[in-house]
DNA sequence: AACCATACCTTGACGATCGATGTATAGTGT
DNA sequence: ACACTATACATCGATCGTCAAGGTATGGTT
C-alpha cells in the first residue's frame, strides 16, 4: 500500500537523481527502487509507476543503468538495475547540482534580498 | 546581459513559487522579476523569457497575480505585477511545500538510508 | 550610426510526468 | 477453495511546463 496521496508536481526532474542515488549502494528492481525512495523520504514522496518505468528505460538507453533479469529467493522474476560507470559519474554530477540549485531556489523563496544595488528602474512600491 | 548559460531542467515546477516570492515585498514587471530572481540566486538561475511570460499569464489567469500597465521614471511603459489575496495564500503554501519536499529529496539523494527493516525480498548485493 | 540594455510577446517542439489500465504471480487470511 | 493484498512488470494518452528562437520597439551610450 503506497503512502497517502500524490505529491504535487513541484519536483519535476528530480526522479533521475533519486533513482541514481538509491542504486549507489545496492542493485534493486523497479518496485524496490520506488519503495526505497519512499522510505528514505519519510513517506513524503510517492513514485508513480507511469513515471518510474519510463525513467528506468530511458536511463538504461542512455547507458547510466544496466538491467538484468533475475529471480529472487521467493521465486519471483524481476528486472534488477545497477549503476554503470557512466551512471556513477552522472550520480556525482547530479547530486552536486541538486545541492547547488536547490540552495539557490531556497535563497530566492526566502528572500535573501541582498537588494544588491537598489535600482529605481526595476520596480517601485 | 544575462548571466552565463542555461541551467539544467532539474528544477521544473519551481518557477511559480519563485515569482510569487519576489513579488511579496514589491511590485515588479516581468523583466524586473527575472533580474530579481537571478540576483537572489547569486546568478545561478537564469529565467528564460519563454518560460517567464507564459508563467505570468497563467498565474494572472488563475487569479494569483494582478497586472497593471504603468510608466516608470525613465518613461518606459511596462506591465507591473502584484500579488492578489489568493496569490499571498498560494505563496505561503508553496514555500512551505518547497521546504518540505526539497528536504525530502535531499534526504533521498544523500542516503538517509534508515534501512528501516532490511527486507531480503527487495534487493541484494 | 551602431550597439546594448530594457521590455514586451509568440511560436513550435520537446520531454517528463501523471492517471489509468492491463497482465500475472506469491503470500495470507478465512 | 476462495478472496484479497502485495509484488512486479509494462503501456497508453493527455497534459503541462520549459526551451530555443524569433519578432517588435524604445532609451541610453559610444
Amino acid at each position: 500500500m503506497p503512502p497517502t496521496s500524490s505529491p504535487p508536481e513541484l519536483l519535476q526532474g528530480t526522479l533521475d537523481v533519486m533513482i541514481l542515488s538509491v542504486l549507489q549502494s545496492q542493485s534493486l528492481h523497479g518496485y524496490g527502487i520506488a519503495r526505497q525512495i519512499e522510505a528514505r523520504s519519510g513517506r513524503l514522496l510517492t513514485i508513480e509507476e507511469g513515471s518510474l518505468y519510463p525513467a528506468l528505460h530511458r536511463m538504461t538507453k542512455r547507458g547510466e543503468l544496466a538491467a538484468e533479469w533475475r529471480t529472487n529467493d521467493t521465486g519471483r522474476r524481476a528486472r534488477f538495475y545497477r549503476l554503470t560507470t557512466d551512471g556513477k559519474r552522472r550520480l556525482a554530477e547530479q547530486v552536486s547540482l541538486w545541492d547547488t540549485l536547490s540552495g539557490a531556489v531556497s535563497r530566492v523563496v526566502h528572500g535573501s534580498s541582498r537588494q544588491a544595488a537598489p535600482d529605481a528602474r526595476l520596480g517601485w512600491e
